[in-house]
DNA sequence: GACAAGGTTCATGAGGTCATGAACCAAATG
DNA sequence: CATTTGGTTCATGACCTCATGAACCTTGTC
């Protein structure tokens, strides 16, 4: 885990989040699961102050809310919303742009998972597939070497084939994937894979 | 992703791995995924090597092998060691500490996974608990906002305990486990949680 | 068309992680 | 007891990420 609130030091304007403790609270656990995944931790909270609050914000707003710069809010709303997490409209009579959360938490994990599948399991996966492609034409790999590889690669295809799996029940009906893991464990019958 | 294959810079000794092409591929791949679970990139190198050989190795041997610094290898193997996933033995004869991989992969995501639910996973919920407990006492708070925090942490709650599931689905079972998500998409009844 | 408000970009610096390699310790060997 | 070998610790530096804030655009508005 990384850094914490960031506060702006020693301004004139000062310290001042509006932010209530329990947002503060919140927002922050929200950061640190986000960050845990590879993204910023600011990210998640600006994404959990929009959707706590429930209502359109301007880059103005949450950075005074937030005590953040003014590049850091531009950026990370550029950031949300090419990833899709929050929706940037136009107010009637209103100037500035604002934003919105997402409200489909469920779809928010997708697009988490999504985000990560496509940077880190395709990835891996391609290069478990060539490396057992090399070891081919390594005359020196023992047997066992190569069993060991292969398994590595069934388990590899196995997770991405779940995530995928995942992914689409949790497209289909929000609530119904993380049952899935629930549920699952009870009744289920023949194992499919042994390492 | 941080930093690749560290290759002794500039050494009398020639930057020598002795890792076949296959190996070098595949111990980079875990070592990629590891890290993206929040630990160190060389920790699944290292682990990786001693898997896909399948003997145990001296740490002089893996330091040559994959050409890191005595101390790196030296504090990698004992994290590796107190996190279960490698295992110090004597040889008889032998002088040094050997180190062999576990081999039960799926024991060995087990191990990440178990690594993780107790950093981040418990926290995070304790977190949200306490917003929760927090929101009580905030008479501005509307009646959505304590709508969306429950939400938020409801759905928490969910996740730990489809983790929890799953770990001990692992244990008690190596294959099973990964079909838990593949299998359960088709077979659920009523959903739980809508979001 | 000047001014202002809203937004973006970029060089910089702070902070953090990790491998390095030298200094150090411990145990075994002669 | 001296020396060698195996192993750990620690200060250092390389590297990376991210927030900052100033400079810079752009789009109204009077």
């Amino acid at each position: 885990m990384r850094g914490f609130v960031t506060q702006p030091t020693g301004n004139p304007e000062p310290a001042e989040h509006r932010l209530r403790p329990w947002e503060l609270v919140a927002c922050d656990a929200v950061g640190t699961v986000i960050e845990f995944w590879g993204f910023k931790h600011n990210q998640g909270r600006v994404w959990a102050l929009l959707y706590l609050r429930g209502e359109p914000f301007t880059a103005a707003m949450i950075k005074r809310e937030m005590g953040l710069s003014k590049g850091a809010v531009s950026i990370l709303l550029r950031e949300l919303e090419q990833w899709g997490v929050v929706r940037r409209v136009r107010l009637p009579g209103k100037r500035a742009w604002y934003y919105e959360s997402e409200r489909d938490l469920m779809k928010m994990i997708r697009l988490v998972l999504q985000a990560r599948e496509s940077q880190l399991v395709s990835r891996v996966l391609a290069d478990l597939e060539r490396a057992e492609s090399l070891i081919r034409q390594d005359p020196t790999a023992t047997r066992e070497q190569r069993a060991r590889l292969r398994r590595m690669l069934r388990l590899a295809k196995a997770i991405d084939k779940a995530v995928a799996t995942f992914m689409e029940t949790a497209r289909l009906d929000a609530g119904r994937a993380v049952d899935v893991l629930r549920r699952g464990s009870r009744r289920l019958r023949r194992p499919r894979l042994r390492s």
